[in-house]
This record gives C-alpha cells, structure tokens and sequence, in this order.
DNA sequence: TATCTTTATAAAAATTTCTTATACAAATGA
DNA sequence: TCATTTGTATAAGAAATTTTTATAAAGATA
C-alpha cells in the first residue's frame, strides 16, 4: 500500500470513472487500473463496483476512502510542517468564499495579499457555504470565508469581523419614516430575500424566525445578487437588508433609504474557516493578518447581535 | 514521499543507529541511508544530525517524526478495517501487562483465549505502567492490562473488574484480631510495600494517603513480588495489603491472616487500555470477551471504593 | 597507528510503476 | 440489430525506483 495509490483511489472515487481520474491524476488510465488493482489485491478485497454506471465504491470501499483521506491528509501536513519551520509563506492556495462576502471583501485585501506574499498562488472560488464545507472536509480547498458559527466539529472558526444588517427601504414602506428599525418592527412579507442557498437568506428568516413566515407577497423572487434586491427595492416593491459593507458603494440617492437598527444590531460573523487539522496554519495566518488590516477601517462594530447563519429545523 | 520512507525514519529516531534499524526494519543499512536522503532531499531538511553519537533527530526531526507515526499508525488502520470487515480476527497481538496483574489474571484466560483464537499470535510484555503508556503511544503494543483511571486523553479503557484490596496481617500486629480492617486504622509504617514502579505501592499510598507517610521501619523495603512481601509478613515484620486475587492461591494456613475492609473495601479498578485510535478493535473485544467470561466466575464485588493507581504530587 | 564501528557512495540487480497499444464489455443510437 | 461510442482491463515494453553487494570514508577506540 502505497499513498500514491490511496490518492489514486480517492480520485476515482471522486469522480467515479477511471478515465477522468487518470486525467486529473496526470497519469494513463491504466495506471489507475493496475494501482487500483494491486491495492485491492494486497487487501483482498473490492473498492469499487464496476458493473455500476457510473462505477460505485462497495461498502468497505467508503470505509477505506474515509481512511485513505485522512492518511493523504495526515501526509499532506509533512510538507506543511516543514514550510512552517523555513518560515516560507507560498505554494497553492485555495480558498473559498461565499457570494454574499465575495464582491465586498475581496477587492479590500486581494491586491494588499498578492503584493505582500508574491509566492502564494492563491485560487479563489465562489461557493455556497454547503459546498465549502464539503470542499473543506475532502481536502479540495484549504480554507473559507463564510458566516459562522457553522457549529461543525471538524472545522475550525476564526472570526474576522462582525458585520451588521442594515434595512434598505423603499419611501412607500411603513418603516421609511424611522430613523433606526428594530427586527420586532420586521414583516416576513414584506422583505426581499436572496434565493436558496445563500445563508444571508438563513440569516434574516432567523432573525426574523419570530414572526409569520408565509409568503404574502403577489410575486415570488429567486435572485442571486443583492443588486437585483435594491433595484426591486426601489420600485417600491418593498424593504430589504443588506450587508453593511455591501451599503457602502451605494449611491447617495440610495442611501437615504439606508436605515441601521437600533444596538445592538443584528449581525453576521464572518469568519476565516479551516479544516481542524490545520493544513497551511502559516498561509492561513497571513490571509488573517491581511484582512484585518484592511478591514479595521472598514468596519469597526463592538456591540452586535450574532444572527446564526444556519437553517434551522422546525 | 512514501510511507516506507517514513518507517524507515521511524524506525532510524527509533533505535538512534542506521544499521540497527536496518535489521529491524528487513534491509540493509545502505537502503535505509539512500531513503532517508531522498526524504530530506525532498523536503530539503535534515532530519537527523549525524555527527551526534549516538545519532540524534534535528528539532524539524522531531516534528517529522511526530507526524510520521500519526501517518504510520493511520495507515496500518486500513487493514484494520478490511480485518473488521471481514470478521477476521488473527494476526499479531501485543498486550502489556503490570507486574501486579499478570501472575494471577494471564493464567485464567489464556489457554481460553488461544484455544478460541487459534489465528491470533498473541505476544505478552510484563511492562510498568508507565513503560505500558509509552509503548501503546509508539504502537510498540496493541493493548494493555493496567490498574486504572489513568487519566490520560490519548488511551482508552475499558474496566474488566474491581479488585479489593485484602489485608495480610501477622499474628503479633495490633489488628490480627479484627475481622475486618478499614483504611482508618492503617499506618503508613507497619505496611510492607512493593518497590517503586509499581502502581499497586501507589494505590495503597493513596489509600493512605490522609495519614503519616515517614518511613520509622528499622529497615528498608524494595521488593518486587508479593511472595517476598508475604513472608515478611509471616515473619512478623508488618502487615501488608494484597490484590484480591493473589490471596486465592495462598495455603490455608495463610488465609487465616486475611483480613477482608468493611464495606465498601477499597478496590481497583482493573482495566483493558488501548489508544484512542482504535487499531485492532475486533480483537481487543475478543480478548474483553475472554477476561469476562472467566473473571465472572472468580470476582465479583459490586461495591468498593476505586483507588487510584496514580502518584499525586504533593 | 591500527582497528573497529558506523554511515555514505557507486554500480548492478531486482522490482515496481508507468506508458503505449489493444482487447473487451457495456451502453447508446440509428 | 448492428455499428458506434464510452469506459475498463490486459499485455508488453520502457522508465523509474528501490534494493543489494561491495567498498569508501569518517570517527571513535584501543
């Protein structure tokens, strides 16, 4: 048993077929056959069934791939142990954000990062919080930015701001004429919210979680982005909330339908996330460091309500 | 990066010599040196100083080292788990047992347990506690039989049974004509004790604990087997205190010098180890299966009070 | 200084891994 | 249904690697 041949095994059982494994693991296909093989012959048994379209892993399968992750992982930290000790700060690294964070935060600190550490090759996905957490556990990215607390065992959570709610409000709306709004004042019917997915959405039904939930409104809304959200808004077709930072680069006219809650407001963690067995802790402090450099001007809120980005079953 | 390069380092910081360690690991010294260069070629790191004799691990050695074991002990686990799925239980297995425990408890099951278990190589150590705790850590044995709680975050245990402590008193010592002892009336120094190392002495200074510990014996004890303390004992030199199941075996003529405790007596707790990662569970609950089945019959108290088996500072 | 012990190096042998080429099986589609 | 496509297995040779034998080199020991 090699860990050559445990990577090649977890790749196949990522992408279920042993063509596109190969090419992912730049070698023929039939080096994975035979590798694959030989595993299965030293341990006498079959890791995956192959009459299944697409190719499925038996059940002892999935036990040996939970297995083989942790030791590819577990070996994967050779490497980081020694960058640590050099002190070096480069290689891959790849991070995930989800779209509510993504547009706002990362013109703040990506040029700053890549002038800083000019090694670092750092590849960045948009992902929903799910995918991350997903991406995270199987080792396909190396940390997130997300809202927490996600109240997951293996991932581990450093905060790197708070960041209020803030209602944009059209002048048609019952709250327009309030200087602060408070989340009793919030009507589930009358608040535009991100389609599924987005935990910003989780968020608000959360912090509205007290009051009604049916939908009341003459339309349905399934939007991805918070533009389409302020450019409804606007119409008049009711109140929305939004991210502090994402009020920022709104225009003057819009901010004057800007209205803050009263303290504390409710707000969303966002944290720095990384699976626990800390794979690229030096990276991931430098990425900490730079972000709250930019961000502490940015933002700076002491007293806040955290509002649990997580669906909640009742 | 291969696994058997790691073995190799392991087995190299183990034995601090590469030709040992050689022979140990199955090659020549030569591979060992060709493997351990390319390992820190790769890495571009000394993993030990070779102009220390004996040969010594460098501070990046260390932490190599450390994580090496993890991805060693990780990786021996998956053929655990084919073992575990198959219902295989054979191979080799490495159990440790205190000085205290083994001469009564490995007669009453082993013949038992090969006789059932004729696919396992079971292999027996007489190790101390502590020589017991680093070698399940090293994964030098599987598991162990030890006087518990240990404490100890990194080890398992599961109790097999309670074992009272029973007073072996001589004729001429004040509490002959009791018949029954409490710890009250013990002193400290007209108890003969094992030597040091053994956890028994431990258990009994706890027991002790709250009074006078000053040796004012007109001699010094250190012995290490309870047939020397037990006569001494007869020769009237002190009394002493005995593992419930070392009195069974004692000449009738002896047995009228036990002295059980009141109710609840003061016991330890006897227990199967073996570290949290859980290689060769199947086999561990064998062997648990085993002791069960033939401690039933010859212990069974349900009420006592645990002494524990460890050296408090003060 | 000679001897012993231990690690490193060189060259050859043995083994393993990977690739190319191709066979084979199952699914797809006209 | 038969040809085509898609995907995995097998065979044989090439490439790379691991290991061994033999020996050099460096340090310790007597």
């Amino acid at each position: 048993m090699t860990i050559t041949q445990l990577k090649y095994v977890l790749s196949v059982a990522e992408y279920q077929n042993f063509t596109v494994a190969a090419e992912h693991s730049f070698v023929t296909q039939p080096t994975l056959s035979m590798q694959i093989q030989k595993l299965e012959d030293e341990l006498d048994i079959k890791l995956f069934n192959r009459s299944k379209k697409p190719i499925e892993l038996t059940e002892i399968g999935k036990k040996i791939v939970e297995q083989a992750k942790v030791i590819v992982n577990e070996s994967n930290r050779i490497l980081d142990i020694v960058h640590q000790q050099k002190g070096f700060i480069g290689g891959e690294f790849k991070l995930g954000i989800i779209p509510t964070i993504m547009p706002t935060l990362l013109p703040m600190f990506l040029s700053n990062f890549t002038k800083k550490y000019s090694k670092v090759k750092l590849i960045i996905e948009e992902l929903t919080t799910e995918e991350i957490i997903r991406k995270l556990t199987d080792g396909h990215i190396d940390a997130a930015i997300v809202a927490t607390p996600l109240e997951n065992e293996a991932i581990k959570e450093r905060p790197l701001y708070y960041e209020p709610f803030v209602g944009l409000i059209p002048e048609n709306h019952r709250l327009f004429k309030n200087k602060l709004i408070s989340a009793d004042e919030l009507e589930m019917e009358d608040i535009l919210l991100l389609e599924d997915g987005h935990c910003f959405k989780e968020s608000v039904l959360n912090l509205c979680r007290t009051h009604k939930i049916d939908n009341k409104k003459g339309f349905q809304l399934e939007s991805g982005s918070f533009d389409t959200l302020i450019k409804l808004s606007k119409e008049g077709l009711g109140m929305t909330l939004l991210p502090y930072l994402h009020t920022l680069d709104l225009n003057d006219v819009d901010k004057k339908h800007l209205r803050e809650f009263t303290s504390p407001p409710p707000a969303r963690e966002v944290s720095l996330i990384y699976h626990k067995s800390q794979l690229k802790m030096q990276l991931i402090e430098a990425l900490k460091k730079t972000i709250d450099g930019v961000i502490r001007g940015a933002i700076s809120f002491s007293d806040v309500k955290i509002i649990s980005p997580i669906k909640k079953q009742n």
